[in-house]
DNA sequence: CGACGTGTTGATTCCTGTCAATACTCGTGG
DNA sequence: CCACGAGTATTGACAGGAATCAACACGTCG
């Protein structure tokens, strides 16, 4: 277990800001910022940033804990500094579904509404950089540079969002389990630069994550991963350690097009 | 039929823009026309618009035919003005899924990109507002009026696609007809301002296009309707029209929230 | 040790897909 | 005028894949 300088919050307690000092973020400003290049700030000019300096505070929170409740009110919009978070929805009877797997540098909340629309749920210990919902509306006013940014990145997370509607809708179990380990073992080699073979990860999520993910239930999660590797396409070390062999293999798994449209 | 006034192009000729009074679109010029107000142009200012005026020019598809093919170089971007277009995914093996259903006013291809990452098709006869992509882009960076618009559209489309995510992971095929059917009698009620009960109108889809929004068979589809029918939640007349007796019993057959959140 | 969270596996059900036959509408052409 | 075909839709029989219900394994923590 990582040290307990992670504060908790309850989520209908007070939340107070920290400064970067106490969270031990193991930066000092944003110009050290791991997110720097690609979160909503990435074209912001030294100037810039200053301004949105005043109106940010770093927030924590510990896995499995909610960061809002759909239909909350949210003072904030904030960007992922560490950690995995995820949207989703959650019907009367119980049923879930995730709609998305927030990874750093990813934006949360909508400039605009001040209501949350969706679930959002941290998975692992979560470090975010949050910004006062309204002096961040009138900066994204006056500074074509943000709002530059947030529409590529919203257009980015519609095109992802579209590629998930055909896993949801078309796939069988197999592939959408296929799909989603070759989602996350290419995100893995991009952070990591292991553009190597064989690829080697953690999955980051729990079988019963992967299910909301999915559209599926836990059991035929568990089911196609112990499928997958019986067949070789993967291997496992422990429950959540897994090695992929042959990666054009877990391609031809997942029903997507030859050449995937992804660089590999 | 409507007098063939509408041109048909095949997709490999070229296609040679219009003027407006070829088209008989019924207006004029960008202060009449009917998506002037929520288009990704609903923003601009009179000088802005004139701007735009260079660079634009109607195109026209009849019901059924491609707009672009997944691939396909774009060298422009549209709004929709009058029709209804469909974007859609196809995997090796036939299977396809609807991603967006584009309506009046809804935007065509991306900014920054120039190849389409979806099939368009028209599945009415469809009357589009292009823009040259470059000059558009150019625009983009210098009127934030056009930039905020889209991203506030974009955002929104994000939201549906969330929503449309639950209904393709989590709902069965009863509850997706159902939602649906309410999705379609809603859009219908804020266009023809016919709020009252019953509610009476067309599906605009077939029911194969049906299939391919829901992540269906086109015989589920079919079943569920007679289903719904059977139970008097609906009433058909031929196959298309469709009268709505109580709305209240279609939403409780939708899986959604008793309040919906949408204002009914 | 026992409780709990997480994950695996088995038996069974049932919803939806698949394959197939038929009906209806609309245009076309003999 | 009617036959014919194409496109669209309905319905039935059947099979199969995933959900459901249930038992059990494993590791961690108090």
């Amino acid at each position: 277990m990582t040290l307990k300088l992670i504060r908790h919050f309850d989520s209908d307690q007070e939340k107070t800001p920290m400064s970067i000092q106490e969270l031990k973020l193991g930066f000092k400003d944003c110009s050290d910022c791991p997110i720097r290049h690609r979160a909503v700030c990435a074209r912001c000019e030294a100037d810039e940033l200053a301004v949105l300096d005043e109106i940010k505070y770093y927030r924590s929170y510990e896995a499995g804990q909610t960061v809002v409740w759909s239909g909350d009110h949210m003072d904030f919009v904030a960007s992922v500094v560490s950690g995995i978070a995820t949207l989703s929805q959650t019907m009367e009877d119980g049923r879930t579904q995730m709609v998305g797997l927030l990874l750093p540098s990813d934006f949360v909340g909508r400039p605009g509404r001040d209501e949350a629309a969706f679930d959002v749920t941290a998975t692992t210990n979560l470090v975010m950089c949050c910004f006062r919902r309204k002096p961040f509306e009138k900066m994204m006013a006056e500074t074509p540079h943000i709002a530059q940014r947030l529409l590529e990145m919203t257009l980015d997370e519609l095109d992802a969002a579209r590629e998930w509607m055909l896993l949801l809708g078309r796939k069988t179990a197999r592939e959408k389990i296929a799909s989603l380990i070759a989602i996350i073992a290419r995100r893995d080699a991009t952070l990591t630069k292991g553009g190597g073979t064989p690829k080697t990860f953690d999955l980051p999520l729990t079988r019963d994550a992967m299910s909301n993910y999915l559209g599926l239930t836990l059991e035929t999660v568990s089911r196609q991963i112990s499928a997958l590797k019986k067949d070789g396409v993967i291997q496992l070390e422990g429950k959540r350690h897994v090695t992929i062999p042959d990666f054009q293999r877990l391609l031809d798994e997942t029903g997507d097009d030859a050449d995937g449209g992804y660089l590999v």
